[in-house]
DNA sequence: CGAGTAAAAAATGTATACATTTTTTAAGGG
DNA sequence: CCCTTAAAAAATGTATACATTTTTTACTCG
């Protein structure tokens, strides 16, 4: 496996330490492979969002917070249902049905978190894809790959799960119905209210 | 100076071939570095929305068009607002003074246009950084970044400098006089009144 | 003549060794 | 005792050499 991928999990499970430097010699020695790809991997999750500078040199895990939290959610919001109400009308057939598969595959409990977040984009990012907006779907894509990190409060303490499911299964209902103005509502609601609960969690155990 | 900087004005000034594949051993005689530093400048500039992937190796410059620039323009107008409005009551004297100056400087006409980029997105800069939201900051930023790609045209053929100008010194009119309402809808149109015409004629030339 | 394929060329990816910068540590002075 | 400062240690940054992958080229077969 590529290493970067295997540092998203290795973060995503706790398995690092935030806050610090993340030590270039360790990395390699823990992943068996030397400094340059490591490098490589370090830059690119730099450059996704997944780490941020230290200092002077150097990277590490940025700690969660409900700010970014906050704002994560708030441009979710704003650019989803921007990209969804472009992307409406032109829905195929086959998306929908590719939206039910992944909402079915969503239902089983043995996930790890990343495949989780994984099959959570994609359940969007079909429905959103024949928008045939790039540049923009590329931002909420990035948006969404920051969102994952917080995935681990959502499905754990949050119980999130089976909200999450059912939501998904509305939308299609929606979108099925094509009733545009119900269904993006719906989604701009699904996610703020995704977002209120993280936020005041987060500000609880602060 | 650093390498991608370097690649940076290279790009704006139409020095490196658009389309096809950069390639390493090319940029490192050119820049007089060995493969390494040009692996992690294209790394980042990769990142940061420079540069895009090119089949299953290597990265090129992205095209320009004009599907990219309406959904820049258009998250633009809808974050930037959003910042803008939490930053509004809470601008600092100095930063308006700042902002003035920053006005200034973009007057002269002697500027490059990574340099014109540069304090155009350090004058927006200025008015929302007291709303102390660093992920939305730092987003809305990225944005600037790939805007900046576009100014060839803008400040060429489009003549935008003027209006630019002016606006500005409005914007920081309606600051001063405390008209959040104004100032908000004049942020809004000034942004997308920019992407419309730069839209527009990008389509023409296609 | 075109499509498919295999060999060669050329590119990117990686390891090791060295250079430079940053951080830490410890000593000295206020 | 704390702040400043200089030396040492440890980290990141870079160059060269080699490995692997990708792309190109040229050839064969239909």
């Amino acid at each position: 496996m590529d290493v970067s991928q295997s540092i998203k999990e290795d973060m995503l499970n706790n398995q690092l330490p935030r806050g610090v430097p993340l030590r270039q010699k360790e990395l390699s020695l823990r992943y068996g492979v030397s400094r340059i790809p490591i490098r490589d991997a370090l830059l690119s999750l730099k450059g996704e969002g997944w780490l941020v500078p230290h200092g002077k040199a150097g990277v590490m895990i940025p700690d969660l917070n409900w700010k970014e939290a906050e704002d994560l959610w708030l441009m979710r919001a704003e650019l989803e249902c921007l990209l969804f109400s472009m992307a409406f009308d032109r829905i195929k057939s086959d998306d929908l049905t590719q939206a039910k598969i992944i909402t079915q595959r969503l239902d089983k409990d043995a996930l790890s978190l990343i495949e989780r977040g994984e099959l959570n984009w994609q359940f969007h990012h079909t429905l959103y894809r024949s928008a045939e907006r790039p540049t923009l779907h590329q931002v909420v894509a990035r948006l969404n790959i920051q969102v994952v990190r917080y995935m681990g409060f959502q499905y754990g303490p949050l119980g999130y799960k089976a909200t999450s499911q059912y939501e998904h299964s509305q939308l299609i209902a929606m979108i099925e119905s094509k009733d545009k103005q119900a269904a993006l509502m719906f989604l701009r609601r699904h996610i703020e209210e995704a977002g209120r609960l993280l936020v005041s969690y987060l500000k609880q155990i602060d």
